[in-house]
DNA sequence: TTGCTTGCAAATGATTTGCACTGCT
DNA sequence: AGCAGTGCAAATCATTTGCAAGCAA
């Protein structure tokens, strides 16, 4: 059994914990439940998908306590075409990501560009932002195409 | 009355009609109603705000009117945390763009990036993608801040 | 105890759909 | 006539919320 598997590091718990108790939340069993479930996919993921890792969750208690990672800023809340919302550790916890989303599962993959051209792509878009008033905090990119089992004729 | 204010240009209505006719769907008056409300806007809308310009029309019949519009090609539905979703013309009826994103009033604007740096960030995607088994179709970036209505301490 | 958490059941609200009617073609 | 389009009212369904009971400090 990996670290992963075994649960998130102690680390990342340590860090939500804290996030948490800033706010006067406990990190409860059903919390860690969740952050060990993103931790172990590596993911974004829905809430069903979810409830079939966090076992005997309440399905309302797994969307409060995500509002509450949420807000606490340890989980942060993904909305794409898709009928469920997917959500995902914050990027301060894992590192900065975009997506990769296939258009025909539905699937959603982390991808990370190169830090060089995470840096310019970054002064660029700082820079359009500015020149329209605006002031950027930060942004995200997502690459819609077909993932590899949804290609089609794969099959020799 | 400039050539937006009375309507969207002929040459826009057209390709809208074509498209709907390759699909047995007539252009009705409900339908130019809705297509030059987002040529006069010139960005992303809610459902809400194209019924105060789309006079008349029944708000079922304007979801369902999306629905056939985004169908044939001529409209594009955004999906941000707000609570409606935002729609737009399609990218081959204006042009390839991306969005800029008050996180405080929600409002939603287009930008375009230079050629030379969307022609590079292309690439680069492309790249990042395919490495990921992934054939890419488009791409999306999103940047978030705060527009200048809602910068902190703006007065004197 | 006090108050955060939880599960269950009921409520909410954006979006969708059933149906009867109007209006092109 | 025949069928796409429309308005109205009712239905859907993900997500949220009220409430009573459980549990940790």
């Amino acid at each position: 059994m990996t670290a992963a598997a075994n649960g998130a590091g102690a680390e990342l718990h340590r860090l939500v914990g804290e996030r948490l108790g800033e706010r006067d939340q406990r990190y409860t069993a059903s919390r860690r439940q969740i952050i060990d479930a993103f931790a172990v996919l590596a993911r974004p993921v829905t809430l069903p998908e979810l409830l079939t890792r966090a076992k005997g969750l309440a399905q309302s208690s797994a969307y409060r306590n995500l509002a509450v990672l949420e807000e606490a800023g340890a989980v942060r809340r993904l909305l794409h075409g898709a009928d469920h919302a997917h959500y995902e550790l914050a990027e301060d916890l894992t590192e900065h990501h975009h997506h990769l989303i296939c258009v025909e599962c539905g699937l959603i993959r982390d991808i990370t560009l190169g830090s060089t051209l995470e840096r310019s792509l970054d002064n660029a878009l700082d820079g359009v932002a500015s020149a329209e008033g605006f002031t950027p905090t930060h942004h995200a990119i997502d690459i819609y195409g077909r993932c590899a089992d949804c290609v089609p004729g794969p099959p020799a």
